[in-house]
DNA sequence: CTGAAAGCGCTTACAG
DNA sequence: CTGAAAGCGCTTACAG
């Protein structure tokens, strides 16, 4: 391999030179003949930095950990980490990814990253005014404010009694998304959630029996699902039912994956600029103010369930 | 931070000691009475070695880069993951994962990986032979082994004539697995496999002419998908159809997601066995014999399609 | 049985 | 305007 010595050879200089004009250090003065053989050598002999031998003398590697956590699923990680990594090599650093419960600190003693970000406590949403997650200025965050996009949808379309759906088996996210959509029910004016506990295995029968207590003990007219999973097996309980979406009972799924449009009727749904979030993490992690929005962080996407 | 020099300053020896003891390097002749000095100093001091600086020592730092590719969707992904950095975490390493076309680089560069993975390379199944994705002994290797369960179970089943649904947007593993299916197909001694493209998007009726060309065009009686969305696809196709799943088509999914259980009626599908290719994967970036399988790769989940 | 020292490849005060 | 040197925190021949 080659390092800065046989540069700084090859160019006749010392390898402090080297690393100033490389590194185009502010506040200093190579003439620009030198600079020019220093790039040159640089280039004909392909140098590129040991980033390790540079983590160790500045402290901190160039790389930012991201911990998706346990409690994770849905089909915005994907975007998430796409631009989260775009805005991170922009900066010249690159992105490791963990997956567990908490910051695993084995990988932090080995790599030491710049920073760290941990998307379970980020999509927890616990503080409103989070510079990655927070609205511009608005009430809400991360996950809280696309349910809220989601439930405006179901307000806009006349619903007040809204049913808030979820897997049955035990997700660590459930709870808190409950909570996100109670409230935001609430600040629309619309009555306390209820909530549907959905099987979400093959046992069709047991779907169908949780929407038909639904629709028979309470006046909800419409669900706000947790995922899109979670809203076709409210669908597919309407169907068995015989009855009709939307008109007997409007669904919204959350996290747009596409196969949505697949369904019969089409699921209308939430989709989340998760690319966005990413960038805004990564500017977040590095130290770099993330700016205003220059989007809405979610959109409703309207097919045929609402 | 603290330091190897504070725990041997702790412990009255050198760093050497210190170095020597932690590591259990062999052929070494500390004794037992200065082994628990130096143990019982770091653990007093919370000592924890520095990754970059010993990264910078070995020449490389103890972690796998793996780049998850372009051409990546499907929900073993998760698991594969899941299956790797367990697998290396047991032997002391992180894993580090970059998402595009092609090894990052700018991340080798500054992370100094001990191995590096790329899935695009790996999934196309090149190497029938691959360590990490070839059966034991078998023809047949990473997804093309998958597809080939795939096909087995539709021959089983006495399907002779076979078409591929694909997306009809542009999917770089498409033609790949196309392949790996027409292949399996001459293997289990069916037609050549026909190839079904599928519209993906919201629009329903040329999903829906497309498998009526497909049935009144040839002899086809069964349909394996590229994935569980595809088989979405084809079901809705033949509902609107008015015809009847399995009996006028069957259809089988890939890379079970789940969701595949809510449909109606269920989908049969093939659950690939990711985390241990994950953990295979970790073995083989850190040059360990991955071993034998302990359990079949792939498996069909039977419900109600085929 | 244990310690002093070199060296991995950089960056950055400091000297001239 | 540029160079010699220290030092980041480890590991490992080598000496004793």
């Amino acid at each position: 391999m080659v390092t800065i010595k046989d540069v700084a050879r090859e160019a006749r200089v010392s390898t402090a030179t080297v690393s100033y004009v490389l590194n185009e250090t502010p506040g200093q003065t190579i003439t620009p003949a030198t600079q020019q053989r220093v790039r040159a050598a640089a280039a004909s002999l392909g140098y590129a930095p040991h980033g390790v031998a540079r983590a160790l003398r500045e402290g901190a590697s160039r790389s930012v950990l991201l911990n998706v956590g346990a409690a994770l699923s849905g089909h915005s990680l994907d975007s998430f980490i796409a631009g989260m990594t775009d805005e991170l090599r922009r900066h010249g650093h690159s992105l490791l990814i963990s997956a567990g419960s908490g910051i695993p600190q084995d990988a932090v003693d080995a790599l030491r990253p710049r920073g760290v970000v941990d998307l379970d406590v980020l999509l927890s949403g616990a503080s409103d005014d989070h510079p990655v997650f927070g609205s511009a200025g608005g009430q809400y965050a991360g996950f809280a404010l696309h349910t809220m996009t989601q439930l405006t949808h179901l307000a806009e379309r006349g619903h007040r009694a809204v049913a808030f759906g979820v897997p049955s088996t035990d997700d660590p996210l459930a709870a808190t998304r409950l909570e996100h959509a109670d409230r935001a029910a609430r600040a629309l004016g619309m009555a306390p959630i209820r909530t549907l506990r959905i099987d979400m295995g093959v046992d069709r029968a047991a779907r169908t029996e949780s929407v038909r207590a639904l629709l028979s003990d309470t006046d909800v007219t419409a669900v706000a699902a947790y995922s899109d999973d979670v809203a076709f097996g409210v669908l597919s309980a309407v169907a068995a039912l015989g009855l009709q979406v939307p008109d007997d009972l409007a669904v919204i799924g959350f996290d747009d994956g596409g196969h949505g449009a697949l369904w019969d009727p089409p699921l209308t749904t939430v989709r989340i600029h998760a690319a966005s979030f990413g960038e805004r993490a990564a500017r977040f992690a590095l130290g770099i103010d993330p700016g205003i929005w220059t989007q809405s962080p979610s959109e409703v996407v309207v097919r045929a369930t609402t």
